[in-house]
DNA sequence: AGTCCACCTACATC
DNA sequence: AGATGTAGGTGGA
């Protein structure tokens, strides 16, 4: 495919940003490092990303820059105000050492459909096949965009639930997702016949956001938390994983046959309207051995 | 209502 | 080497 131009701009940050750590943290799959720049798809539009000092430096195919700024504003949450976020969570010892860790480790604010079914393949899966998934659902069924000059890969975005209801079950599993095609080709159907209405989902309260979501296929209590709070705006809502579930097992006492529904409200009463951002410190701090300091700094 | 288990599949470990 | 276990769960018995 020819190049597309590629606008280049620059967003100056007054908030910490760590891309690699953010992109690698388990709330999205589809983005790649090409050098010093991340690559990926935000709506219609592709985006390499690179930190630089005191900004974020982009190329994209969207056509105006001010479209892209607003774009990448609303993906990093840019409006949490992560320093005041980190104080108001200091009371708390192992939080406090968690976002010591990773300090511009930021909650994202992704595509809600991508975002959903993104989390319905990852029952009993792992991040590179979540990845290898996703990243077949959007070749063989997306549609490509520019990128990189000669990208390989090329980006993608992402097939909408008309598209994947279409291809069924059969086709889904034959793209490696085994029991989840299923999970994903009801999802699709539901969501295309209007049965919900995802982004409606971010006007409702998270109870009422979280029953819509509870009634799909594939969705349980951990999915639809996910994409509560990685894509629907709710802060407080608390996925609970394994790695999670080690955290309040060791820093806070919780025994190991503690239920979901459990671990997930002792949460919310304990950090509110935060517990979505302490979920994703104590998750990435787990996964990380919870060794303290900052990443990529030599102890002493 | 709580508990157990099958479900695809790649990869690691036994 | 082939068996067994596990991986960011869900749904059904």
């Amino acid at each position: 495919m020819a190049d597309e131009r590629l606008g280049e701009g620059f967003l100056p940050l007054e908030e910490p940003l760590d891309l690699e750590a953010t992109l690698a943290s388990g709330q999205v799959f589809r983005w790649r490092w090409r050098g010093r720049w991340a690559w990926g798809v935000l709506g219609e539009h592709g985006y390499g990303l690179r930190h630089e000092e005191g900004g974020l430096r982009f190329r994209t195919t969207a056509p105006s820059l001010a479209a892209a700024e607003t774009e990448l504003t609303a993906f990093l949450r840019l409006e949490d105000k992560l320093g005041a976020i980190r104080e108001a969570l200091a009371w708390d010892r192992p939080v406090a050492r968690a976002m010591a860790r990773l300090p511009g480790l930021r909650l994202l604010r992704q595509d809600p459909w991508e975002c959903l079914v993104s989390f319905a393949c990852s029952s009993a899966s792992n991040i590179p096949r979540i990845s290898r998934n996703l990243e077949a659902l959007a070749e063989t069924y997306g549609w490509g965009l520019g990128g990189p000059r000669g990208a390989s890969p090329r980006l993608y975005r992402f097939p909408d639930p008309g598209r994947l209801a279409e291809a069924g079950p059969e086709g889904l599993r034959r793209l490696g997702l085994g029991f989840r095609a299923e999970y994903v080709a009801g999802t699709a159907a539901a969501v295309a016949s209007g049965a919900v209405d995802l982004l409606a989902l971010r006007g409702l309260a998270y109870p009422e956001a979280r029953g819509a979501l509870l009634t799909l296929p594939g969705v349980g209590e951990k999915v639809a938390d996910c994409v509560l709070a990685f894509s629907l705006d709710k802060r407080e809502a608390f996925p609970v994983d394994r790695w999670v579930r080690r955290s309040l097992e060791a820093w806070y006492g919780h025994g190991p046959r503690a239920r979901y529904g459990e671990l997930s409200s002792w949460a919310q009463d304990r950090w509110g309207e935060y517990a979505g951002y302490v979920q994703q410190y104590l998750f990435c701090w787990a996964r990380d051995g919870w060794r303290d300091g900052q990443r990529g700094r030599k102890p002493g």
